[in-house]
DNA sequence: CGCGGCTTTGATGTTCATCAAGTAAAGTGG
DNA sequence: CCACTTTACTTGATGAACATCAAAGCCGCG
């Protein structure tokens, strides 16, 4: 994860058929048979493999990116290497790049997949236009930029106010709830990105999980985790 | 603050007279003449004194605000009283309503005026439909909804990363250059509320002003403070 | 095979929340 | 307007929660 080559869009290898695009209800619900052309044309699509960085804070803004499938990380890395946090982690249907790609010349945080992800690009000045022509289209940006925005200051509120458990314990819910859909998984991060995720140490994500584990509320194989007393970790989640 | 009543809109006071709208340029930068007549008539202004409450989480969204002038505390507040984090401080210019007003029915955070505030006021359907009609303005919404966000998580990331002496530092430096831009204020909020609003104890808060006071880098008289070592106080804000 | 990063556990120390107690300030009712 | 109540502010003492440091095993990769 941390050598993660760069992903390079010059040369796109598949050029999307937006016919079967699994995002047309998204990005096609407002708009044109012309426009909906347009956005083919000028769509790409890129496999980005596990730990493969999509883009890098601070490059200059050219791309609108959502996620057709996989995972991905969004992250702000500082100097001090050990500082980096993951702001979130994002699913089919979301759209990470709203946080910044309106406003700013530069990206602000970084992306990379945490499984082999399908993503598709746009480049921001036809979005830019698009909307600017098409109302409709701009206000269902609004409605997803609305959301993914509240989602993240909804997460951080969250851990904000839970001790280590509840923090491990959301989180875990969290890859049960909304990433899997199934209480036994493959966590696809390491501990170390557990611990940038909730805002704590590695060896105290390790701990816990032990500790969870110990008590049965839950079973570790390496990556693999299955949870085997939900109501118990809800319970840690709500009341520490 | 705590008792603080609630301000209601039925009968408003004062309809606003856009010819001298500050927020001519934000909100009408992109609108013909026609809709912003018609955003005139829609929009009321309402002065909202120190302390009280301009909208109450939970309460159906029917209406989009916005800060023409004053200051305003964005909150969350919990069945346990002493949970509630204040998100952040909005000052004139700032669209805090975007957060949640486009894709939920309910407003999440609560919003209560910190200073003496003119808040505008619109329907929220009635902005919703301009915006579908008229695309630039639609990329306005996004642009400044992007804007305002970024900030909002730019600043969890900020405090996350620092300890209690790096908080206070932030945050005295985010009146003085943000809110103030001056280094001599008085501070809009209690000690209560600095607490929750960079997630410490009121005690610590407290302490660490002292602190501050008893190595000469601000001067406090109650609510009144001045930076007196603002060099050191970036020091502090950057290195702990 | 050996190196570097990931994982795990234990021991130690620091930071910070909590508790307690008192003063000052501000709002409330007679 | 004054007694009364409540809320805000302040300082100190204590303990708990959490980070840091250290050491060792493990795994993948060149």
């Amino acid at each position: 994860m941390e050598k993660a080559k760069k992903v390079e869009f010059q040369n796109p290898l598949i050029t999307c058929d937006c016919s079967d695009c699994v995002l047309r209800t998204l990005m096609f619900q407002y708009t044109s048979e012309e426009e909906a052309l347009a956005i083919c044309k000028s769509k790409i699509q890129k496999v980005v493999m596990k730990g493969e960085t999509i883009v890098s804070q601070g490059e200059p803004i050219k791309n609108f990116f959502y996620i057709k499938d996989g995972l991905v990380k969004l992250y702000r890395q500082f100097q001090n290497e050990k500082d980096t946090q993951i702001i979130c982690l994002a699913l089919p249907y979301d759209y990470v790049s709203l946080l910044t790609v309106f406003h700013d010349s530069e990206y602000r945080y970084s992306m990379a997949a945490l499984e082999d992800t399908t993503v598709c690009i746009l480049p921001i000045d036809f979005v830019k236009n698009i909307i600017r022509n098409n109302g409709p289209l701009g206000m269902g940006f609004l409605e997803k930029s609305s959301l993914s925005t509240d989602r993240i200051i909804n997460n951080y509120i969250t851990i904000n106010g839970r001790n280590l458990r509840g923090r491990i314990a959301f989180i875990l819910l969290d890859f049960a709830d909304r990433v899997y859909h199934r209480d036994f998984f493959e966590l696809p991060v390491s501990r170390k990105e557990v611990a940038q995720l909730i805002g704590m140490t590695t060896e105290n994500v390790i701990r816990i999980l032990s500790e969870f584990r110990q008590e049965k509320i839950i079973r570790i194989n390496g990556k693999e985790i299955e949870i085997l007393d939900k109501k118990r970790l809800n319970m840690i989640c709500e009341h520490g």
